[in-house]
DNA sequence: TTGAAAGCGCTAACAT
DNA sequence: ATGTTAGCGCTTTCAA
């Protein structure tokens, strides 16, 4: 028994068997034009046969493509970032790609080293930016990376960018609530812990106090408390600022599901039924959030993420033959140039006020 | 090809620069032995200055190693497998090693595409297979794949697996079960919906079963609904079983944090409270399982995962220096040999059975 | 339609 | 300690 490894055939050896050149094969495998049809076809066979598979590196040298995308993200654990890359996976495994996970790994520390390795040794051939702020050098770096660039979530300028409309969101939820009959509403507020400017928490807290002032409903900042975009951290400072307060709200917006979770858990934890007492509306409509009851607006993560790679590949004239990119009818173009479209879920955390 | 990349600059004209062959500067930037000290720190800080980066697929294929590892999960998106990759992305990056991610997606269509793409081609230099199970015919692959490969989980024999005992781990949960005057009690089981046989899960429940056993308890076959592993889907299954019930058992075991978590949410929804009519216990310690309360059998993901890079790592030859592989002194070997410790965590979601 | 040959940018023997 | 010289296994002109 030799203990081969899976492809030491190399394409000399499909060439031999063949009877061509090396050039042909390279040809043919790859369905580049100049090759008869017949003698394609026997090529695929022998090489199929033989078992052979062009080594990544040779070809990546020679094509200056490494078939690869990166995905640069915080962290890989939280839900909004993972469903990102399950949507990218989804394109990408069509289109013969693969994908490289660059994470910060939920601190800040070693950015620079990440991005490094993200941008440097062409070892990608397009990058998706998911939903974390960046510096103005690393703007500049990542424009300036000579490859494709997008990004999930806001926050670069120059860069495609695929989101939602913040704001709109944000309308749709007060929406929700005032329709309830809630006019005391607080918001949770989220910051990543290790960021500076955080784009998309900013819009949305800027877009709560927008469509609060569109209805002429006050926001009372002692309602608006801050915590990290976790449900355990949402839990804790949520319960802290509960307890320091003379007079809640009926209904709170929080900044993520996972926040509302966090939110929901620490109302009931002080002794506060949801939604009979307090109301609590979420943002994204996490997996959990249907067997939880917890009413959201809707984005969809992994579309998000299979746009964003479908984007970077069409950028790098690597898309697979026939996709249709949107539910809607939409060309790609079109849906990546849009706000991506959000929706209300109403579920059991929010309820008409109480008398 | 658009001119200025990042990495326009390559090894000879740093070589140039510095007044030496090129592999001489191969040598220093590597840290390999055979050049002086001097010239070394003179390379290095040319090399800084000029922005090189060695080019990976040329070094990929001049050395034959990618300096990538692989890892291969059923889906991105549920705690357990984003949680070990995030494990080991950090015992990767240290090391300078990227990760590739090479996803089921959740459907088990394209198994045998992701398997090609991961195994052929020699883009990684190591896989890490975590926790699903596999064909024969795909052992065998993995057996011959030429490259190390780990096991997150349990399933291939004659391959390095990193996981902990089930046996004991359910052992935990029944006898805090026991111990709070518990004697009914049921067992969630969890399926994957696309796979075969998946090992995990019938590992638990027949540690369930040994574990009521040996304390003289009864199991009753009603009392094990079967549910896929999401939160979701077991809420919907419990429900059901609840429903369809004449007696209920006083305590649940969960095939995992994300099914208890449905099951909680089940019980709930029928009027029933945690922990007060039916207590509920885990096994997981997922991120939410704190905040909600959910007592549990924790199993430290992120460090399988860390563990099964370093391991594929030292394999490899590639260990960066000086890491402490495991908190309790164990050597790697060692580590990686020996069940993964798991630990009671008791939160809200249990409690003595009521009279 | 096919083949020959020249790299792609590095690393690793082998010299010196 | 450093330089020289072959490749690594492909892709891609350029010729035929």
């Amino acid at each position: 028994m030799t203990p081969s490894p899976e492809s030491p055939v190399d394409i000399r050896e499909v060439a031999r068997a063949a009877g061509v050149a090396t050039s042909t094969v390279s040809r043919a495998l790859r369905s580049k034009p100049g090759v008869s049809d017949r003698t394609r076809e026997r090529i695929r066979r022998l090489a199929d046969e033989l078992g052979y598979t062009p080594t990544s590196s040779a070809s990546g040298l020679a094509s200056g493509r490494s078939r690869t995308i990166g995905v640069l993200v915080p962290t890989v654990d939280r839900w909004f970032f993972s469903t990102v890359m399950s949507g990218m996976d989804l394109a990408l495994a069509e289109a013969g790609y693969d994908l490289m996970t660059f994470s910060l790994g939920g601190h800040g520390a070693n950015r620079q080293a990440v991005f490094d390795r993200a941008l440097r040794g062409r070892k990608i051939d397009g990058l998706v930016v998911a939903g974390f702020p960046v510096t103005a050098e690393e703007e500049e770096r990542l424009r300036r990376a000579g490859i494709p660039v997008v990004v999930v979530g806001h926050g670069i300028a120059g860069v495609t960018s695929i989101a939602v409309d913040e704001a709109a969101v944000l309308e749709t939820a007060v929406d929700h609530l005032a329709g309830l009959g809630h006019t005391e509403i607080g918001f949770v507020h989220g910051a990543l812990e290790f960021e500076m400017a955080f784009e998309v928490p900013t819009m949305r807290l800027e877009g709560f106090r927008a469509a609060m002032a569109r209805r002429g409903l006050p926001v009372r900042e002692e309602w608006l408390p801050l915590a990290a975009f976790t449900a355990r951290s949402t839990f804790e400072a949520v319960q802290a600022w509960l307890n320091g307060l003379e007079r809640r709200p009926t209904a709170i917006v929080a900044s993520s599901d996972e926040m509302g979770f966090g939110a929901a858990a620490a109302l009931r934890a002080c002794g506060l039924r949801v939604p009979q007492d307090v109301s609590v509306i979420g943002i994204d409509d996490h997996a959990f959030s249907e067997p939880f009851g917890l009413t959201t607006v809707r984005q969809d993560a992994a579309e998000h993420g299979r746009l964003a790679a479908l984007h970077a590949l069409s950028r790098i004239g690597a898309l697979p033959a026939g996709v249709t990119p949107c539910s809607g009818g939409l060309s790609l173009a079109e849906a990546v140039a849009d706000a991506q479209p959000h929706e209300l879920i109403v579920r059991s955390s929010t309820a008409a006020v109480s008398a």
